[in-house]
RNA sequence: GGAGGGAUGGCCGAGCGGACGAAGGCAACAGUCUUGAAAACUGUAGUGGGCAUUGCUCACCGGGGGUUCGAAUCCCUCUCCCUCCGCCA
């Protein structure tokens, strides 16, 4: 790359001349040094003081001094403005550097199938509970959410537009056991750190997870301030540990992270308007993980096992699908989708996303550890993985658990969460 | 929102225009002493980049600009933290 050539020659021209002005610098300061010494001899001398050398003599030096500091001064002077001019056209070139860099997406790993689109993803056998059958036609979550008064969709279009909705009652509590059923799993058994951090950051952590400059267009601001409201927790965990060297020892890093999630969802205007599936608000447990080089792939099946197996606790039909070349995203060298079957409007719905993003994001954010070996310093390796994301989940489990009476039965392991009910009751 | 004070290496903290990548202390690592440990003593220790395969060099004292021959030190600006006042769940 041209630029990046011209980089360098700027770079070591500049570091020379900075080199050179350093000495030279140091010089004129001993000159200086002598110079202030000369003077107060100088000074004595005339005032009839013996120090050694007469009056004329101290003169004649201290001309000779002056004038070799103030050749040297302009010397370096002239040097002092080359390197600001170097400087400013480094800037330049630095600033259009990272601008292109920023704009590069990460690329896939070797073992990710070839495809052009989501189309060609291959979709593993069905896991988890059998396909649901029912003795009459199940219906879908907009026709049950307003009928046992659980999901509100015209007070929600009245209150904020379309894409936003209310939960009430059952509907309410159920999203929030389930937000609980997932961090206390993930911190329980799979040995997660809960975090709850802010829903609102800078635009330079949007930079470091990798969302700007590419995907500007999705993501709500403040008008005034600096703020971007997160559209997955990813964001805020990748920039936990920005700006940070780690040791090997404290890795892997291991977050979960309850947070809404904001999306404008321009690009995807039209789409999945109906029910719940695709609303500018929604809720998402994030598992997150900072590893070694050696470990992220590990790292990676791990996490695709953390979230299959709340799906499984939960008794809910799923797969799991592999991302080909072409539907990897921008910050993912490696991604696997995991679906559930929802019943009512006989759909695999994206309940979660897991990718390994290698060094990537770690480069944007400046994330590193230090080798137990003692080594150079080396970026981190980032992971994240929905586990899960709320209204799909939900969508799913009533869905599929609904009764002939109306009624939705409740999975077991989430009853505890949900004041002891086995069913949300029929209208 | 108003008025002040501050940000220095892993931590604490000095330096406030010239040999400062930065005193001193603590922590860390290695060694001496010891049966072992502690204490004491000695030594090593930051990050990133550029050339060059022992080395040389540049940058980094919250971020960014500027003044100067020369900036941790002076000026501007931004961010963050603290104290007091106001407001507030």
């Amino acid at each position: 790359m041209a630029t990046d050539g011209r980089r360098r020659e700027i770079l070591q021209e500049v570091e020379e001349l900075r080199r050179r002005r350093n000495e030279s610098s140091k010089q004129i300061g001993l000159w200086m040094g002598s110079l202030k010494k000369l003077e107060a001899e100088l000074k004595r001398a005339e005032a009839g003081q013996d120090v050694g050398q007469d009056v004329a003599q101290l003169r004649a030096q201290l001309l000779t001094l002056q004038a070799n500091a103030d050749n040297a001064k302009e010397e370096t002077r002239l040097m002092g403005e080359r390197i600001t001019d170097l400087d400013e056209e480094l800037r330049q070139v630095d600033a259009a550097l990272r601008e292109y860099m920023l704009w590069v997406p990460n690329l896939p790993h070797e073992s990710v199938p070839d495809g052009p689109d989501d189309s060609h993803n291959i979709a593993y056998p069905p896991q988890g509970a059998p396909e649901p059958h029912f003795a009459f036609t199940p219906k879908p979550h907009w026709e049950l959410g307003p009928e046992l008064d659980i999901i509100d969709f015209e007070r929600g279009v009245k209150m904020s537009g379309s894409r936003f909705y209310v939960l009430k009652g059952w509907g309410a509590r159920l999203q929030r056991a389930l937000i609980q059923f997932f961090l206390d799993y993930h911190i329980t058994r799979h040995g997660y750190t809960e975090v709850y951090p802010p829903f609102m950051m800078r635009a330079a952590m949007f930079e470091g997870a990798g969302q700007l400059p590419k995907f500007k267009d999705n993501i709500y601001r403040d008008a005034e301030e600096d703020y971007m409201w997160l559209g997955t927790a990813e964001i805020a965990l990748t920039n936990m540990h920005r700006d940070e060297i780690l040791e090997e020892a404290e890795l892997p890093k291991k977050y979960v992270a309850y947070t809404p999630c904001f999306r404008r969802e321009k690009m995807s205007a039209g789409r999945d308007v109906r029910g719940i599936k695709r609303g500018h608000q929604f809720d998402k447990v994030e598992m997150y993980r900072f590893t070694t080089e050696e470990t992220s792939y590990q790292a990676l099946a791990e996490m695709v096992q953390d979230a299959k197996d709340v799906c499984q606790a939960l008794g809910l039909r799923y797969r799991l699908v592999e991302m080909v070349t072409g539907d990897l995203g921008f910050a993912a060298t490696k991604k696997y989708d995991l679906e559930a079957w929802a019943a009512g409007c006989q759909e695999w719905l994206e309940i979660s996303s897991i990718s390994n993003c290698e060094a990537f994001q770690a480069r944007r954010a400046n994330i590193k550890y230090r080798p137990a070996d003692g080594g150079r310093v080396r970026y981190a390796h980032t992971l994240n993985g929905s586990g899960l994301a709320l209204p799909r989940v939900m969508i799913a489990l009533i869905e599929n658990n609904q009764q002939e009476d109306g009624s939705i039965v409740i999975p077991e392991g989430l009853r505890p969460y949900m004041g002891g009910a086995e069913r949300i009751p029929a209208a």
